[in-house]
DNA sequence: CGTATATACCTTGTGACACAAGGTATAGTG
DNA sequence: CACTATACCTTGTGTCACAAGGTATATACG
């Protein structure tokens, strides 16, 4: 009874610094799912979580999508023909592209600055000793 | 006249991300910055600043260290003998060692489903022409 | 014709969080 | 005794992902 374990308080500092992560991340992986190839919602959902574990759902992904077609970083086109429902694709603009690029540039950077903090402390903790 | 652009609203995409990836990062870059040797407060924000160009403010790193002491990844200690103001030095616990290795191991997965992500709509784009 | 299931999109309410701004306290300087 | 520098901490605000719930259409079953 009540072993529920729920208390949300809890849930320990790695969880949620995993989804603190995946909130930096989320809208990259949207963009470059989109990149290539239009896809509609449901499908990106299914793409990341195929093609990389990363696990969306439908309240985070179309509120995101909405503000990323607000920004005019992807299009978005409404498309009946192709299935029993109508399906809204999306797809990179050219604003978005280059928005894209600056993107995986800064990823880039974020990137190394934290391997050379891990360099940092690695090289410190074995000259301690 | 009025040329400002504080506007708020045409912050633009980029920057608004930029945040989000750095919040992913902060807890991480932290917990390196006192993993080799303890730091107080705003030994943490010059060293960040200098050593990866992170911009951390007090208003944001003081929550964030009493959050990971009060999760027990980090130990503080006030030292009051070597400076004329007391620092409170914090540490790496024994907890928050094997935290930070957890997060470097996730750290390096995510890295690989961005690159996987990446791979994917490069490749892609190269074929559709 | 009703009921169920599947697909697809969207909205509301909630809790967490970084950050700007403002606050406290001590110690040295002129 | 004002002024500046160092150091730590707190409050108010706006943003955001996500769970839960809602709408609409099409096919299948009896």
């Amino acid at each position: 009874m009540s072993k529920d374990s729920e208390t949300s308080e809890s849930t320990g500092p790695l969880e949620r610094w995993r989804e603190q992560l995946r909130r930096g991340g989320l809208d990259l992986a949207i963009l470059l799912a989109v990149s290539s190839t239009p896809r509609y919602g449901l499908e990106i959902i299914r793409y990341l979580q195929e093609s990389t574990d990363l696990v969306v759902t439908e309240g985070t992904i179309y509120p995101i999508l909405a503000r990323l077609t607000k920004n005019g970083v992807v299009q978005a086109e409404w498309i009946a023909d192709e299935a029993p429902h109508p399906r809204k694709y999306y797809q990179l603009s050219e604003l978005g592209r280059g928005t894209l690029t600056e993107m995986l540039e800064h990823w880039e950077q974020f990137r190394q600055k934290i391997d050379h903090l891990v360099d940092a402390a690695g090289g410190a903790d074995d000259e301690t000793r």
